[in-house]
DNA sequence: AGTGCATGAATGACGGTTCATTCATATGTT
DNA sequence: AACATATGAATGAACCGTCATTCATGCACT
């Protein structure tokens, strides 16, 4: 049995908890997918919520270098947001689960305390936000009030997404960036 | 103390899940909040799990109805579309913690089999793909994926309820109707 | 022979559900 | 009107299954 525990337990999370989701996912379930006893994981990780919170930062990292790359190059700003959506979309069409999980188990309260979840995702929002301001000022779309668009875009996004694991439809997720991109476009 | 035990229990329910989650809530604390018994909630409902499919079915058919009574009306697309937004936004600002509860507890995998949550919450972007489908044929808008579109318009409803609920800022819901509305229009 | 990781049975807390009991109210009887 | 009895809603302590977490022991490699 060869090494990286970690991401071994990693990636069998993904897999059960995107099936169970979160609560009713049992550690001994995770173990068990990832080939290791329950106490390894505990050699990894604080607790549970620690596991789901390592999915969401790896995640959420990928996407976040990305969309800074993005704000940095010259692009206008739909092509930046198709890059973007074509990107998240891709890896949800390679990995469903992980789409699963994005949608279903951020945001969720956990007993004790906050975790780092919401944080690390406000950001994608905020991103956003930040590059439709940028091409507000640059004239390239018209005057909107840019929180109320960004929380439209991100929205629309999950629901494509959503729809798309409840009917494993995959199809869906293959023009949808340029679907939405041409809405919006039209629309703004 | 009066009557209407259920009314009582179900009110309980929406604003202590709100506020931890389903799955953090005791049955004890909402059996606290609706001043009854905890024993007493099993005389109204079968488990905690029937507690949430009841909420859900009380607001869900509210919007059903609307939606319906909206389908039979000679109004055209986007004035249902406006009126339908509309309410939805002001119940939520009526009632916050319900906002909480439809974005975050829809479609969580509970223990025991499915609910019937899910299916209810089908029959929105069903009947919004039925009406889009509606006004394409009568060439009142333009042709699309409606699958993909009523996507797109449910997603980006949920968005901009949970920006709202998250950031507390019910100013977003006030005009979010007819921003939404006005940027589909142009878009299709 | 020490260090570090792996193991999985044991532990203990937690919380949904049950049910024997209480109690308020209604009904019937004189 | 006073009393007896029946009904079923309300109660909450106790039960019991379910896990997350721990830790004593085993193993491997240096």
């Amino acid at each position: 049995m060869e090494d990286d525990k970690k991401e071994r337990i990693r990636e069998a999370a993904i897999k059960v908890m995107a099936e169970t989701g979160f609560f009713n996912t049992k550690t001994s379930s995770v173990a068990e997918e990832a080939g290791v006893a329950v106490g390894t994981i505990y050699n990894y990780f604080r607790s549970k919520d620690e596991i789901l919170e390592y999915i969401f930062a790896v995640e959420l990292k990928k996407r976040l270098t990305i969309l800074n790359r993005l704000r940095e190059s010259t692009e206008g700003f739909w092509g930046k947001l198709d890059r973007f959506l074509s990107y998240h979309f891709q890896e949800i069409i390679k990995q469903p689960e992980i789409g699963r999980i994005l949608v279903r188990e951020k945001e969720y309260p956990r007993k004790n305390g906050a975790t780092q979840i919401s944080g690390y995702l406000q950001k994608i929002p905020e991103a956003i936000e930040l590059m439709l301001n940028e091409a507000m000022e640059r004239g390239e779309i018209g005057k909107h009030k840019a929180k109320v668009v960004a929380a439209i875009i991100f929205g629309a996004v999950q629901g494509v997404v959503e729809k798309t694991v409840n009917t494993d439809d995959f199809s869906l997720l293959t023009t949808a960036a340029q679907d939405l991109v041409e809405l919006l476009k039209k629309g703004l």
